[in-house]
DNA sequence: GTCTATAATCAGATAGAC
DNA sequence: GTCTATCTGATTATAGAC
Protein backbone atom coordinates (compact mmCIF):
# COMPACT_ATOMS: atom_id res chain seq x y z
CA UNK A 1 0.00 0.00 0.00
CA UNK A 2 3.19 2.47 0.43
CA UNK A 3 3.80 1.66 -3.07
CA UNK A 4 0.48 1.90 -4.36
CA UNK A 5 0.18 5.56 -2.30
CA UNK A 6 3.38 6.75 -4.24
CA UNK A 7 2.36 5.14 -7.76
CA UNK A 8 -0.83 7.65 -7.31
CA UNK A 9 1.57 10.49 -6.20
CA UNK A 10 3.79 9.78 -9.75
CA UNK A 11 0.42 9.14 -11.59
CA UNK A 12 -0.95 12.81 -10.32
CA UNK A 13 2.20 14.44 -10.70
CA UNK A 14 2.50 12.94 -14.58
CA UNK A 15 -0.80 14.56 -15.24
CA UNK A 16 0.54 17.72 -13.95
CA UNK A 17 3.64 18.21 -15.49
CA UNK A 18 2.04 16.87 -18.98
CA UNK A 19 -0.24 20.05 -18.26
CA UNK A 20 1.73 22.54 -17.05
CA UNK A 21 5.49 21.55 -16.69
CA UNK A 22 7.41 21.55 -13.98
CA UNK A 23 8.02 25.38 -12.68
CA UNK A 24 3.89 26.08 -12.59
CA UNK A 25 3.11 22.32 -11.20
CA UNK A 26 3.10 23.17 -7.21
CA UNK A 27 3.69 20.39 -4.66
CA UNK A 28 0.69 21.98 -2.77
CA UNK A 29 -1.15 21.02 -5.69
CA UNK A 30 -0.20 17.69 -5.95
CA UNK A 31 -0.63 16.39 -2.97
CA UNK A 32 -4.51 17.86 -2.86
CA UNK A 33 -4.93 16.13 -6.11
CA UNK A 34 -3.93 13.10 -4.29
CA UNK A 35 -6.02 13.99 -1.48
CA UNK A 36 -2.60 13.94 0.84
CA UNK A 37 -0.88 16.61 2.88
CA UNK A 38 1.77 18.33 1.68
CA UNK A 39 4.49 17.18 4.54
CA UNK A 40 3.25 13.24 3.74
CA UNK A 41 4.00 13.76 0.12
CA UNK A 42 7.65 14.88 1.48
CA UNK A 43 7.54 11.40 3.20
CA UNK A 44 7.95 9.71 0.18
CA UNK A 45 10.11 12.06 -2.31
CA UNK A 46 12.59 14.05 -0.92
CA UNK A 47 11.79 17.45 -3.19
CA UNK A 48 10.05 18.66 -6.12
CA UNK A 49 12.86 17.31 -8.58
CA UNK A 50 12.57 14.08 -7.05
CA UNK A 51 9.23 13.68 -7.73
CA UNK A 52 9.63 15.01 -11.28
CA UNK A 53 12.32 12.80 -11.66
CA UNK A 54 10.29 10.06 -11.03
CA UNK A 55 7.83 10.47 -12.99
CA UNK A 56 9.84 10.55 -15.51
CA UNK A 57 11.11 7.45 -15.02
CA UNK A 58 8.01 5.19 -14.46
CA UNK A 59 7.14 7.06 -18.10
CA UNK A 60 10.68 5.80 -19.47
CA UNK A 61 9.82 2.31 -18.18
CA UNK A 62 6.78 2.25 -19.89
CA UNK A 63 8.50 2.59 -22.91
CA UNK A 64 11.01 0.40 -22.05
CA UNK A 65 8.56 -2.30 -21.73
CA UNK A 66 6.68 -1.05 -24.66
CA UNK A 67 9.74 -1.88 -27.23
CA UNK A 68 10.46 -4.96 -25.18
CA UNK A 69 7.27 -6.43 -25.59
CA UNK A 70 6.48 -5.64 -29.22
CA UNK A 71 5.66 -8.66 -31.41
CA UNK A 72 8.39 -9.17 -33.84
CA UNK A 73 8.08 -7.28 -37.05
CA UNK A 74 9.80 -5.00 -39.82
CA UNK A 75 12.06 -2.69 -38.59
CA UNK A 76 9.97 0.70 -40.19
CA UNK A 77 6.69 -1.23 -39.02
CA UNK A 78 8.40 -0.94 -35.06
CA UNK A 79 9.58 2.71 -35.48
CA UNK A 80 6.21 3.30 -36.23
CA UNK A 81 4.40 1.74 -33.09
CA UNK A 82 6.74 3.54 -31.23
CA UNK A 83 5.99 6.90 -32.48
CA UNK A 84 2.23 6.79 -32.53
CA UNK A 85 2.70 4.90 -28.91
CA UNK A 86 4.40 7.87 -27.77
CA UNK A 87 1.74 10.36 -29.55
CA UNK A 88 -0.89 8.21 -28.04
CA UNK A 89 0.64 8.94 -24.48
CA UNK A 90 0.73 12.96 -25.24
CA UNK A 91 -2.99 13.23 -26.14
CA UNK A 92 -3.70 11.35 -22.86
CA UNK A 93 -2.01 13.60 -21.15
CA UNK A 94 0.70 10.80 -19.76
CA UNK A 95 3.70 12.23 -21.02
CA UNK A 96 5.28 14.42 -18.48
CA UNK A 97 7.61 16.55 -20.68
CA UNK A 98 10.03 18.22 -19.16
CA UNK A 99 11.30 21.69 -19.68
CA UNK A 100 14.50 21.31 -21.60
CA UNK A 101 16.11 24.34 -20.31
CA UNK A 102 16.33 23.22 -16.09
CA UNK A 103 19.64 22.15 -15.43
CA UNK A 104 19.66 20.64 -11.79
CA UNK A 105 16.47 18.55 -13.00
CA UNK A 106 18.30 16.93 -15.85
CA UNK A 107 21.50 16.39 -14.00
CA UNK A 108 19.55 14.20 -11.64
CA UNK A 109 18.04 12.59 -14.39
CA UNK A 110 21.32 11.63 -15.86
CA UNK A 111 23.02 10.84 -12.52
CA UNK A 112 19.29 8.15 -12.02
CA UNK A 113 20.61 4.92 -13.09
CA UNK A 114 17.48 3.75 -13.76
CA UNK A 115 16.58 6.28 -15.93
CA UNK A 116 19.87 6.30 -17.75
CA UNK A 117 19.22 2.49 -18.58
CA UNK A 118 15.60 2.80 -19.71
CA UNK A 119 17.31 5.71 -22.28
CA UNK A 120 20.27 3.61 -22.90
CA UNK A 121 18.28 0.60 -23.93
CA UNK A 122 15.52 1.95 -25.53
CA UNK A 123 17.99 4.62 -27.91
CA UNK A 124 20.08 1.37 -28.59
CA UNK A 125 16.83 -0.73 -29.82
CA UNK A 126 15.66 2.06 -31.45
CA UNK A 127 19.04 2.84 -33.44
CA UNK A 128 19.13 -0.64 -34.57
CA UNK A 129 15.80 -0.26 -36.37
CA UNK A 130 16.67 2.76 -37.90
CA UNK A 131 19.47 1.65 -39.39
CA UNK A 132 18.22 -1.59 -40.57
CA UNK A 133 15.42 0.48 -42.20
CA UNK A 134 17.97 2.72 -43.84
CA UNK A 135 19.69 -0.18 -45.34
CA UNK A 136 16.35 -1.56 -46.58
CA UNK A 137 16.03 1.49 -48.30
CA UNK A 138 12.81 2.49 -46.15
CA UNK A 139 14.04 5.09 -44.00
CA UNK A 140 15.68 7.94 -46.04
CA UNK A 141 19.52 7.11 -45.80
CA UNK A 142 20.98 10.92 -46.34
CA UNK A 143 19.26 11.63 -42.99
CA UNK A 144 22.22 11.06 -39.47
CA UNK A 145 20.44 7.94 -37.67
CA UNK A 146 20.67 10.39 -34.68
CA UNK A 147 18.61 13.01 -36.23
CA UNK A 148 15.88 10.12 -36.98
CA UNK A 149 15.48 9.23 -33.32
CA UNK A 150 15.75 12.83 -31.90
CA UNK A 151 12.31 13.38 -34.58
CA UNK A 152 11.03 10.44 -33.23
CA UNK A 153 11.37 11.66 -29.54
CA UNK A 154 10.27 15.10 -30.04
CA UNK A 155 6.58 13.21 -30.96
CA UNK A 156 6.40 13.08 -27.12
CA UNK A 157 6.12 16.95 -26.97
CA UNK A 158 4.90 18.48 -30.63
CA UNK A 159 2.61 21.04 -30.07
CA UNK A 160 1.11 20.09 -33.27
CA UNK A 161 -1.30 17.36 -31.39
CA UNK A 162 -2.38 19.55 -28.71
CA UNK A 163 -3.00 22.64 -31.15
CA UNK A 164 -5.13 20.48 -33.62
CA UNK A 165 -6.92 18.79 -30.22
CA UNK A 166 -7.75 22.25 -28.75
CA UNK A 167 -9.01 23.00 -32.50
CA UNK A 168 -11.77 20.25 -32.06
CA UNK A 169 -12.46 19.89 -35.29
CA UNK A 170 -10.71 16.16 -35.18
CA UNK A 171 -10.67 13.31 -32.84
CA UNK A 172 -7.65 11.63 -31.59
CA UNK A 173 -7.08 8.93 -34.31
CA UNK A 174 -7.18 11.37 -37.00
CA UNK A 175 -4.72 13.90 -35.14
CA UNK A 176 -2.08 11.27 -34.88
CA UNK A 177 -2.77 9.53 -38.53
CA UNK A 178 -1.92 12.98 -39.31
CA UNK A 179 0.79 14.08 -37.77
CA UNK A 180 2.32 10.03 -38.18
CA UNK A 181 1.82 11.30 -42.18
CA UNK A 182 3.53 14.35 -42.00
CA UNK A 183 6.13 12.63 -39.68
CA UNK A 184 7.04 9.81 -41.83
CA UNK A 185 5.70 10.73 -45.25
CA UNK A 186 6.53 14.41 -44.92
CA UNK A 187 4.31 18.17 -45.79
CA UNK A 188 5.53 17.43 -49.81
CA UNK A 189 3.46 15.50 -52.17
CA UNK A 190 4.66 12.13 -53.13
CA UNK B 1 16.03 57.24 -26.34
CA UNK B 2 12.91 55.60 -24.70
CA UNK B 3 12.12 53.46 -27.74
CA UNK B 4 16.05 52.33 -27.80
CA UNK B 5 15.58 51.69 -23.96
CA UNK B 6 12.72 49.57 -24.06
CA UNK B 7 14.11 48.16 -27.40
CA UNK B 8 17.00 46.64 -25.10
CA UNK B 9 14.60 44.99 -22.74
CA UNK B 10 12.41 43.49 -25.12
CA UNK B 11 15.61 41.88 -26.78
CA UNK B 12 16.74 40.85 -23.73
CA UNK B 13 13.93 39.62 -22.64
CA UNK B 14 13.91 37.83 -25.53
CA UNK B 15 16.79 35.71 -25.41
CA UNK B 16 15.66 34.63 -21.91
CA UNK B 17 12.41 33.34 -22.77
CA UNK B 18 13.82 31.37 -25.70
CA UNK B 19 16.52 30.33 -23.26
CA UNK B 20 14.75 29.21 -20.07
CA UNK B 21 11.15 29.79 -20.74
CA UNK B 22 8.52 32.19 -19.30
CA UNK B 23 8.35 30.41 -15.76
CA UNK B 24 12.22 30.32 -15.42
CA UNK B 25 12.84 33.78 -16.73
CA UNK B 26 13.01 36.09 -13.64
CA UNK B 27 12.39 39.91 -13.69
CA UNK B 28 15.33 40.40 -11.77
CA UNK B 29 17.58 39.02 -14.16
CA UNK B 30 16.28 40.81 -16.94
CA UNK B 31 16.65 43.86 -15.39
CA UNK B 32 20.25 43.08 -14.40
CA UNK B 33 21.15 41.44 -17.74
CA UNK B 34 19.84 44.55 -19.26
CA UNK B 35 21.83 47.15 -16.82
CA UNK B 36 18.77 48.52 -14.92
CA UNK B 37 17.23 48.31 -11.85
CA UNK B 38 14.33 46.00 -11.81
CA UNK B 39 11.83 49.11 -10.66
CA UNK B 40 12.62 50.85 -13.99
CA UNK B 41 11.62 48.41 -15.95
CA UNK B 42 8.81 48.18 -14.47
CA UNK B 43 8.34 51.92 -15.74
CA UNK B 44 8.50 50.76 -18.99
CA UNK B 45 6.64 47.21 -18.50
CA UNK B 46 3.61 47.07 -15.81
CA UNK B 47 3.67 43.05 -15.26
CA UNK B 48 5.88 40.07 -16.33
CA UNK B 49 3.51 38.82 -18.52
CA UNK B 50 3.16 42.48 -20.78
CA UNK B 51 7.05 41.86 -20.67
CA UNK B 52 6.90 38.59 -22.77
CA UNK B 53 3.65 39.60 -24.27
CA UNK B 54 5.81 42.08 -25.94
CA UNK B 55 8.52 39.94 -26.95
CA UNK B 56 5.82 37.92 -28.98
CA UNK B 57 4.70 40.81 -30.56
CA UNK B 58 8.35 41.78 -31.89
CA UNK B 59 8.45 38.69 -32.65
CA UNK B 60 5.01 38.13 -34.38
CA UNK B 61 5.92 41.61 -36.59
CA UNK B 62 9.06 40.48 -37.76
CA UNK B 63 7.43 37.41 -39.33
CA UNK B 64 5.24 39.86 -40.62
CA UNK B 65 7.80 42.04 -42.06
CA UNK B 66 9.45 38.72 -43.36
CA UNK B 67 6.46 37.11 -44.99
CA UNK B 68 5.46 40.45 -47.03
CA UNK B 69 9.55 41.64 -48.33
CA UNK B 70 9.68 38.10 -49.71
CA UNK B 71 10.09 38.40 -53.49
CA UNK B 72 7.52 36.31 -55.66
CA UNK B 73 8.14 33.00 -56.04
CA UNK B 74 6.35 29.61 -56.24
CA UNK B 75 4.62 28.66 -53.15
CA UNK B 76 6.44 25.69 -52.20
CA UNK B 77 9.70 27.97 -52.03
CA UNK B 78 7.87 30.53 -49.87
CA UNK B 79 6.67 27.90 -47.67
CA UNK B 80 10.28 26.21 -47.24
CA UNK B 81 11.80 29.91 -46.95
CA UNK B 82 9.40 30.65 -43.88
CA UNK B 83 10.42 27.20 -41.90
CA UNK B 84 14.08 27.83 -42.40
CA UNK B 85 13.59 31.09 -41.44
CA UNK B 86 12.00 30.26 -38.34
CA UNK B 87 14.50 27.56 -37.67
CA UNK B 88 17.37 29.98 -37.94
CA UNK B 89 16.06 32.76 -35.57
CA UNK B 90 15.16 29.48 -32.86
CA UNK B 91 18.82 28.03 -33.67
CA UNK B 92 20.06 32.05 -32.65
CA UNK B 93 17.78 31.99 -29.48
CA UNK B 94 15.78 34.54 -30.86
CA UNK B 95 12.80 32.74 -31.36
CA UNK B 96 10.67 33.61 -26.98
CA UNK B 97 8.48 30.54 -27.76
CA UNK B 98 6.00 30.57 -24.82
CA UNK B 99 4.83 27.21 -22.58
CA UNK B 100 1.14 26.79 -24.37
CA UNK B 101 0.03 25.93 -21.27
CA UNK B 102 -0.15 29.49 -19.57
CA UNK B 103 -3.25 30.85 -20.07
CA UNK B 104 -3.43 34.10 -18.72
CA UNK B 105 -0.31 34.85 -21.11
CA UNK B 106 -2.22 33.43 -23.69
CA UNK B 107 -5.70 35.43 -23.22
CA UNK B 108 -3.13 38.48 -22.76
CA UNK B 109 -1.95 37.91 -26.25
CA UNK B 110 -5.28 37.15 -27.70
CA UNK B 111 -6.42 40.17 -26.45
CA UNK B 112 -3.28 41.94 -28.11
CA UNK B 113 -4.37 44.06 -31.30
CA UNK B 114 -0.78 44.05 -32.58
CA UNK B 115 -0.09 40.56 -31.94
CA UNK B 116 -3.74 39.58 -33.41
CA UNK B 117 -3.33 41.43 -36.59
CA UNK B 118 0.23 39.74 -37.03
CA UNK B 119 -0.92 36.32 -36.15
CA UNK B 120 -3.45 36.73 -38.97
CA UNK B 121 -1.90 38.31 -41.14
CA UNK B 122 1.00 35.66 -41.46
CA UNK B 123 -1.91 32.86 -40.98
CA UNK B 124 -3.65 33.78 -43.77
CA UNK B 125 -0.69 34.18 -46.09
CA UNK B 126 0.87 30.72 -45.37
CA UNK B 127 -2.45 29.23 -45.82
CA UNK B 128 -2.91 30.58 -49.43
CA UNK B 129 0.11 29.42 -50.29
CA UNK B 130 -0.75 25.87 -48.85
CA UNK B 131 -3.51 26.01 -50.64
CA UNK B 132 -2.03 26.71 -53.52
CA UNK B 133 1.12 23.59 -53.17
CA UNK B 134 -1.86 21.65 -52.49
CA UNK B 135 -3.64 22.35 -55.58
CA UNK B 136 -0.40 22.18 -57.93
CA UNK B 137 0.16 19.04 -56.07
CA UNK B 138 3.22 19.73 -53.88
CA UNK B 139 1.97 19.68 -50.74
CA UNK B 140 0.21 16.44 -49.68
CA UNK B 141 -3.42 16.87 -50.22
CA UNK B 142 -4.92 14.56 -48.08
CA UNK B 143 -3.58 16.97 -45.11
CA UNK B 144 -5.86 19.17 -43.52
CA UNK B 145 -4.28 23.11 -44.38
CA UNK B 146 -4.31 23.79 -41.05
CA UNK B 147 -2.21 20.43 -39.96
CA UNK B 148 0.29 21.49 -42.66
CA UNK B 149 0.25 25.65 -40.72
CA UNK B 150 0.46 24.02 -36.90
CA UNK B 151 3.69 21.87 -38.33
CA UNK B 152 5.12 25.02 -39.90
CA UNK B 153 4.86 27.13 -36.58
CA UNK B 154 5.95 24.26 -34.81
CA UNK B 155 8.89 24.47 -36.33
CA UNK B 156 9.69 27.72 -34.06
CA UNK B 157 9.86 25.19 -30.81
CA UNK B 158 11.99 22.06 -32.06
CA UNK B 159 13.72 20.67 -29.74
CA UNK B 160 15.19 18.27 -32.70
CA UNK B 161 17.19 21.58 -33.50
CA UNK B 162 18.50 22.53 -30.06
CA UNK B 163 19.36 18.62 -29.43
CA UNK B 164 21.44 18.41 -32.46
CA UNK B 165 23.10 21.58 -31.87
CA UNK B 166 24.28 19.98 -27.91
CA UNK B 167 25.30 17.41 -30.19
CA UNK B 168 28.13 19.21 -31.79
CA UNK B 169 27.94 16.71 -34.59
CA UNK B 170 26.23 19.43 -37.22
CA UNK B 171 26.61 22.97 -37.45
CA UNK B 172 23.61 24.92 -38.04
CA UNK B 173 23.12 24.66 -41.72
CA UNK B 174 23.50 21.49 -41.88
CA UNK B 175 21.03 20.94 -38.84
CA UNK B 176 18.88 23.16 -40.78
CA UNK B 177 19.00 20.76 -43.85
CA UNK B 178 18.30 17.85 -41.82
CA UNK B 179 15.10 19.31 -40.05
CA UNK B 180 13.81 20.42 -43.20
CA UNK B 181 14.30 17.41 -45.05
CA UNK B 182 12.60 15.42 -42.28
CA UNK B 183 9.78 18.23 -41.94
CA UNK B 184 9.27 18.27 -45.97
CA UNK B 185 10.01 14.83 -47.70
CA UNK B 186 9.48 13.04 -44.55
CA UNK B 187 11.61 10.38 -42.10
CA UNK B 188 10.32 7.64 -44.99
CA UNK B 189 12.73 7.19 -47.81
CA UNK B 190 11.31 8.31 -51.47
C1' DG C 1 3.03 7.83 7.82
C1' DT C 2 -0.24 11.32 8.35
C1' DC C 3 -1.47 15.59 9.98
C1' DT C 4 -1.31 20.97 11.35
C1' DA C 5 1.48 24.67 11.68
C1' DT C 6 5.45 27.13 10.51
C1' DA C 7 10.01 28.27 8.89
C1' DA C 8 12.79 29.99 5.03
C1' DT C 9 13.24 31.61 0.59
C1' DC C 10 12.38 33.55 -3.55
C1' DA C 11 10.24 36.48 -7.01
C1' DG C 12 6.73 39.83 -8.65
C1' DA C 13 5.50 44.29 -7.72
C1' DT C 14 5.60 48.99 -5.31
C1' DA C 15 7.00 53.27 -2.36
C1' DG C 16 9.26 57.18 -2.30
C1' DA C 17 13.61 59.86 -2.68
C1' DC C 18 16.25 62.07 -6.29
C1' DG D 1 12.92 57.61 -15.33
C1' DT D 2 16.21 55.74 -12.33
C1' DC D 3 17.53 54.20 -8.05
C1' DT D 4 17.44 51.68 -3.12
C1' DA D 5 14.69 49.56 -0.03
C1' DT D 6 10.66 47.19 0.98
C1' DC D 7 6.22 44.82 0.74
C1' DT D 8 3.45 40.89 -0.40
C1' DG D 9 2.27 36.54 -1.62
C1' DA D 10 3.36 32.13 -3.16
C1' DT D 11 6.12 27.98 -2.72
C1' DT D 12 9.52 24.69 -1.17
C1' DA D 13 10.61 22.34 2.72
C1' DT D 14 10.55 21.03 7.77
C1' DA D 15 9.16 20.49 12.93
C1' DG D 16 6.79 18.07 15.99
C1' DA D 17 2.40 16.03 17.74
C1' DC D 18 -0.31 11.78 17.09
Amino acid sequence: MLQAREDAIIQTASRLLAEKGFEAMTVDEVAASVGIAKASLYKHFSSKEDLAAAAMVRVMQRAQAYVRELPPAAPMVQLRAIARWTMERMLRGEMPSLPSQNSTLRAKLMADAAYMQGLMEVSQQLGAWIAAAQTLGQINPKLPAIAVLYTLYARACDPVLEFLKMGGQHDEAQIIDMVMSSCFEGLAAR
